[in-house]
DNA sequence: GATGAATGAGCGTTCATTCAT
DNA sequence: AATGAATGAACGCTCATTCAT
């Protein structure tokens, strides 16, 4: 679906990384065998020497790339907004109309994830289901400043800027684009995750993407007053 | 403002302890100072030696009263919940309109917490911010299905399930109670969250509580509908 | 089969407990308990703690009878041998002949153990096992020597010197007649064991006790000669 | 006495280890002064931690040779056969009568143990007393079915078949051969131990070694009834 | 005499990290 | 650049034991 664009390579801010994980095998391998070691265990019981193991090299090699685990997932968090935003850029060429980018875009920051074939080492469906348990570990947590400091929040906030913008231009009085943005993405995230473990917290309805509906439903409803 | 009722003591399932940390003083103590540290330190630094010495206590009278971390993090967020409830039955009481009674709802909710004198050993205020901050790691977590089953989220379901039930009353036809009521929750966590520390994924406004007025919004304009 | 002496009570070297288990219905339950712990988990993993949950006391209350878990296996030690030193003087009974008593004291010794109904709350099947497995550590250890000489061993190496007296009277230049007595007890039980964990060190015939067989025949043959 | 064959090296079973400690000299030290350690405290206070202290190492770095201290111990007593098999091999190296092959072979199992040069950081002295000490608790043990099936305790099951054989050269028709052969190697064990602890319980006699007289009598006399 | 509560000490293990090659 | 080896520090937990009632 994505293949229009051969060989792209997200960027990612340097400061994540020692050793840029893309540049090498080794690195890939890292890059791919940790999203698949996290989806499995948890990012509390990963660990550098379980992820050591599981692509036979040491942990001092994967030093190299990473300062410790926390950065690790901040890559892949990084990669996974920017992959976002890189779907969003794509899904919203050569349509024009501001009510229609915004539902598009909706509908593509809440729809299930599919495989992107341009990206072999990463299983994007799988680093979802990561980005939806672990990611908020990133920003919860004791080093928010610091981390907000260095940058390392830029790609969810240009993401959520970016379609506020759409928003300010249906309704350039409205109050709450970024509160409004900000609670679709992380909303959605959490109904998928209660529609497979927690249902009484949801309302899973058949043949038909109840989430994907009901945040769109949001975004109009709301912006239109005010 | 809650101290119409003395001695109110919340029910917490008893699987999470033990013995009942509220049946001692050395129970008290480790919820009050536990609540202290995790809002101090955060949870994932957080450990059981780390609590020992600042109630100048051990670890294994610690283990006396909870089996590890995760049990004591689910007692706090149980606790908060029924507490929330508790909040929530008597802040409706003699509210008999539907919509008054869900904006209300929504209002507790969703404003700043303040401190409840009926309960001298737990800091409300710094309790609210753990819950914030650490509260979801109860639930993404490799043990959801587990503790799902035994019981663990039932005070936060039967919460959502109780505001839910007074949209159904006001729109019968209103396909998604639960989604809304647990978007506008996690939201409002969220949205406190990021105006302290992420305030470009917010939109905060002087001399008005954005958050509440977002979140009643939300829910007014969404029910009407469907 | 020994039931000819109704109430016997063994007697049991008061050192090695602080309050007769004898004496009182929850020293018999930690004696019949404990029997069946070790027996399960065996001495090493067996603790206090374990036992007392099982008796549903405490363990505050098993250190009113023994100081650890060691004086308690030494008292099922002891109570063994006196339990086997009374097996014999009622089975040598009316036998005159040396030879005969020899033999029938071996056969005593070595052969697989029954239920003993005078005293019911022992299983002297599992206590068996464990003298087994578990007796040797009472003296491979680095306390032999105190308890030595406080008397921990005096009921099996009176024993086997009741047994060598035997030896002596058929053979009085017999030079090594504890050595033969010790070597065939200690030898019976190792063999009684690796027929049933590891068969390649011994030789396990059908329809025969190979194990009686074996000792006896060795008692004869060495005893004649010298 | 066994300088004949240079840089032997005994080949030890792989799953006892993580990593051999025969391949550095961390590893050789672990072996030397666990030995010593074991030998002065007994296996059961013997811990990793001391052993680090005494080692001036750490926990972390033994666990990379040995997952356990009854790993560790499983690693001496194989080496322990292993040797008393190369012994034997030159012990019976030219002799060609069964009879004189036999008793050779039970002098050397059972004469007191006199050190080796060839293997400079093992006091086979010391070894041996805790052999005789602890070596029974690596298979009276609750894991002896696991521990069984992966080959722990080969080295001593092949030890007891080769001198089997030797008997069955003698007399083709004895029975009992193996079981002859586990009663010599475990009698003289204890009758060592008892002589020097508890000697009541053996016959000590001046100027002779008792001992070897008395299990090289049992073998002749046993073996040629049948 | 029996029990409930509390605790000091230490065990076994893993983690994150560094060093040398 | 990648790896193998080593290690300091801490974690989670249990044990044996004592105290107060």
């Amino acid at each position: 679906m994505l293949s229009f664009i051969p060989n792209v390579k997200l960027q990612i801010n340097e400061i994540v990384y020692n050793k840029d994980p893309d540049s090498s095998e080794l690195g890939k391998k890292i890059i791919k065998e940790s999203i698949e070691l996290i989806y499995e265990i948890g990012f509390e019981d990963f660990t550098f020497k379980k992820l050591s193991l599981k692509i036979k090299s040491t942990e001092a090699s994967i030093y190299r790339y990473f300062d410790n685990k926390h950065s690790l997932l901040h890559y892949l968090t990084i990669w996974y907004w920017r992959w976002m935003e890189y779907k969003l850029i794509f899904g919203l060429a050569n349509i024009q109309n501001p009510e229609e980018r915004l539902i598009k875009s909706i509908q593509i920051l809440t729809e299930p994830i599919t495989e992107d074939s341009n990206f072999h080492h990463i299983n994007e469906i799988k680093l979802n289901k990561i980005i939806i348990s672990e990611s908020a570990k990133v920003y919860l947590n004791k080093n928010v400043k610091k981390d907000n400091a260095v940058g390392l929040f830029l790609p969810y906030k240009e993401l959520v800027e970016r379609i506020s913008q759409i928003i300010i231009e249906i309704n350039p009085q409205y109050k709450y684009p970024h509160m409004l943005v900000s609670t679709i993405i992380e909303g959605a995230h959490y109904q998928r995750y209660f529609s497979e473990y927690l249902p009484k917290l949801t309302d899973v309805v058949k043949n038909e993407d109840a989430i994907t509906t009901f945040y769109k439903k949001m975004a109009i409803e709301l912006i239109k007053k005010d």
